[in-house]
DNA sequence: GACAATTAAGTTGTGCACAACTTACCTGTC
DNA sequence: GACAGGTAAGTTGTGCACAACTTAATTGTC
């Protein structure tokens, strides 16, 4: 019995508590966030990376595959299957550059340009379900960039 | 000419902007954090989810893989092959429960617990990476904890 | 006590993430 | 123009997430 007692404050003392935890908050909050877009999403037929890889091209189109990876902090392992299954969508269009062929421009098809109206509406519905003032979500983002800048500086 | 002036003010009155998304935000934040502690962690010989399954484990235990699953919002299609992986790093053991024989009971072994001292400086270090304040830290946290609620709720 | 409905855990298949590596191409320096 | 060093994209392998399904045990309900 003894033992025991003592055993827990150790583990109480030294071991750090889930719900203490930054990260896991991150982690949770991140993952409650795509379920929420998932469905949405799957209406356009897309999952929320390739609907990131979208936005991007969206703002601007042609983009090299190192370009998506520095905006949205992916790495061409990443990205290279996925640009495949949005090209095998008819989404975009992979080309090589001929100035420098190691480049792929990816391309918007008119499919994949027409989805962006569809896609209109979907922050909207994060904002919704997020039960956060508009005010609120702007300084959470705020924060979180900030976060994230920091976060990467260490590394 | 006129065309593509059309056509770019409309890609940008509708197309949402990735860096308007808190959902990235939120996405890149938690990459990021986990980023911080993956060279931290591979010290201990663990991945970020299995850390968080010890963590749990650390707090009270044995558990089922329904009550972990609960606890971290995960299913048994992600906890299975992970508990097994833990297991066959001998940090935890399986026991089938003898009252109800669907149950899986998941003991920590003494390696298992002797981790919880090694893994006790781990949150400092990612509270030093981020740059935020004790204060910011745990706002973040309290506003992260709202949201992935009504995220829930959402559902 | 039979048996439909429910429940716990596991399995299968798809799609990220990311490390480590490969391939093909380009650039600077001699 | 040769060639070392660097760069862009792709490949391979591991480990999550998660949906959909399976298996085995338990719990009502009659």
């Amino acid at each position: 019995m003894h033992n025991l007692i003592v055993r827990y404050r150790i583990l109480m003392i030294d071991a750090p508590r889930l719900d203490r935890q930054v990260c896991f908050a991150l982690y949770s909050a991140s993952r409650a966030a795509t379920a929420v877009y998932r469905p949405v999403l799957e209406e356009l037929g897309l999952t929320y990376p390739q609907y990131l890889v979208m936005l991007v091209l969206w703002e601007n189109e042609p983009r090299g595959v190192k370009e998506l990876g520095e905006e949205l902090g992916l790495d061409s392992g990443t990205l290279s299957p996925l640009l495949k299954r949005l090209e095998s969508l008819g989404l975009v269009e992979r080309r090589r550059s001929g100035e420098d062929e190691r480049r792929v421009a990816i391309h918007l098809t008119p499919a994949g340009r027409d989805l962006s109206g569809k896609a209109g509406t979907i922050p909207q519905r994060l904002a919704d379900a997020a039960g956060l003032s508009a005010g609120e979500l702007d300084q959470l983002r705020a924060t979180l960039g900030r976060l994230t800048a920091a976060l990467h500086n260490a590394q």
